[in-house]
DNA sequence: GACGCCGATTGCAACGTTGGAACCGGTCTA
DNA sequence: TAGACCGGTTCCAACGTTGCAATCGGCGTC
């Protein structure tokens, strides 16, 4: 049906393998036949078709990129990121999505699916520690996010503790006291929240202010609905408090938006910060201070670590840590310096 | 390398092809073999090689979909709808990223990077009708949006202009007269900013109300800032309108929080009315009402017009299109009704 | 003038799989 | 008892490509 080595060998009087030869520019090569050759390929319009090309070489050329969910901005971005930067190594980028369920994560893992790609970059959000060795997979693997540490490849992430340390000192420092958090999991140690929460809780210690479990509200998804909620229940148990840390933007968002209907004014009277730096925190009202993880690095460094480990398959390297810088991105809903009350 | 159909068969004592027969459940098989042969899989973790498979049958398991940029909430939610539906009819999804250039949409339509897929979901945003021929490709390809029309090639899209006169429509049954529009395009006829700003003029006219160029805001890219960006102008341009209809829900987002910032009440003094209903429309302050144009639809039907079209591809049938169907969400942005001044 | 070398090209096998034909022993039917 | 039929299995070719070995004529060298 479609054009193959073949046909153009024929209209070009040679035989295949000389075609494949000008085509990966083999050097002896008479001018003359190489000049046929490529008239005929453009005559034809031949393209070589690259599930043989796979075959032969056991390579795809494609890499695969699973996340928990495209609707979540933080990882729509990310994907975003990724996919760039594999464009520009000349790799093609399969996206699946986990829905942050452990169990389609670890069937993920061993799905024949895989099989069309050279590896997979991995950000597991349903899995923990407990299952680690479900990473010990045939294929090279990358793994992003704080959900497991210490595991057999190579791993990517931010600096979760010292980003969660810096944003609290940061509202510390504006001259807030009061720090109420939004999105912590309970007993949760490792993980995005339990590192966040604990670089906050340093935070708070170093500078003689006492933990206070009242004013941290716990929820396990990350949606913006749930920031809200959070908010409501924290606002709703009388609490007092002068500033929110959003484990990360989207509860953030959610909570500032409760802020405001119960007719607290942000930065006024509550100091919001997030996490993540999406692209939607530069536009909420009032726009959103946040951490900027280094998602586009981690994007980069991924993609490159994987492609590495593809191309050097043979070797046989101890697995890798990454760790992206990060930066408190200062904006309106928690301005540099601010009074407590005017 | 990895285990192939040989090494099964040589385990279970039968030859490759009787492996391969247990495998896709042909019929008469001695129930003795058989289960030597699932032992003999089981025993080795065989799993099949899916580039040879591919290669026998001509068809990849995976789907391309191209889009602007993920980091645009309504194509990354569109993107996540395509890749769910794809993944329960068992195909993988190869995502693409076009950054809505015409050069980059024309040659990726070209590229050999597709030969990993059995046809292309595509969302033009550069292109435009006189590319038209462009699309005939020697692959199935659905196109998505309104940037073509009558095209060569199956086309899923919305009702655009009915979609914008029930906005339209909506704002005037509240009681607003001067409808201001943030993102239009000049000279566009057909593309999402043609066609609704037609449906737009159209419900004017109905509604005997002269259409007012000085309320009209042009705005090449669909981002937030642009969205700000337009607001502000009309606002510096003295125009007066109670009104403003976002010709997507992220320029709408951007103008809400300009029109906030210049004092201005929303829906008080100024109702806002969106497109495309992204998860966002539901969080902002105040909600988006907006018009939820049917994207998890036109995903699934995108995705399952494909797969007919590769499955039936010695099929001539004639293009199709699909029209999805389209709903005003009310929220405060723009309450159903609500007097213009109080 | 035999030898080796070099440039240019070709032929063959293989990657892992599957479809179809072929085979083979047994049973049923005429 | 020959022939048809059937269930169960094997064999072979092919998908389109590339790596390796082989080929072949001409040329330079000793």
């Amino acid at each position: 049906m479609s054009i193959t080595l073949h046909d153009v060998a024929r209209v070009a009087g040679v035989s295949i393998k000389t075609v494949s030869n000008v085509i990966h520019d083999y050097p002896h090569i008479r001018p003359a036949t190489r000049q046929r050759v490529e008239e005929a390929i453009v005559e034809l319009g031949y393209t070589p078709n690259l599930t043989a090309r796979n075959l032969r070489s056991g390579r795809t050329g494609a890499i695969a990129l699973a996340v928990p969910d495209l609707s979540l901005s933080y990882f729509a971005e990310l994907a975003g990121f990724v996919i760039q930067e594999a464009e520009k190594a000349g790799v093609v980028v399969l996206v699946e999505q986990t829905g942050a369920d452990r169990r389609r994560e670890l069937d993920l893992l061993r799905s024949p699916r895989l099989k069309l790609t050279d590896g997979m970059i991995f950000s597991p959000l349903g899995m923990g520690q407990e299952d680690l060795e479900a990473l010990r997979v045939p294929y090279p693997l990358v793994i992003l996010g704080e959900r497991i540490f210490d595991g057999p490849v190579d791993h990517v992430t931010m600096r979760n503790v010292e980003g969660a340390r810096a944003a609290t000192e940061y509202l510390l420092a504006s001259g807030r006291r009061r720090i109420a958090v939004v999105g912590a999991h309970r007993g949760e140690v490792i993980g995005s929240a339990g590192l966040r929460l604990r670089g906050y809780q340093e935070a708070l210690l170093d500078a003689g202010i006492p933990v206070d479990e009242t004013i941290i509200g716990y929820m396990r998804d990350w949606h913006r609905a749930n920031g809200a909620l959070a908010m409501r229940q924290l606002i709703d148990s009388g609490a007092e408090f002068d500033a929110v840390f959003g484990l990360n933007d989207t509860l953030a968002l959610g909570a500032m938006r409760v802020l405001q209907e119960a007719g607290l004014r942000v930065p006024h009277d509550v100091a919001v910060i997030g996490w993540d730096d999406i692209d939607e925190a530069q536009y909420s009202i009032p726009s959103l201070t946040t951490v900027d993880p280094g998602s586009a690095w981690i994007a980069r460094t991924a993609v490159h670590t994987l492609l590495d480990r593809v191309a050097h398959a043979d070797r046989r390297d101890p697995p890798t840590l990454h760790l992206s810088d990060f930066r408190v991105v200062a904006r309106e809903s928690a301005p540099v310096a601010y009074p407590t009350v005017t």
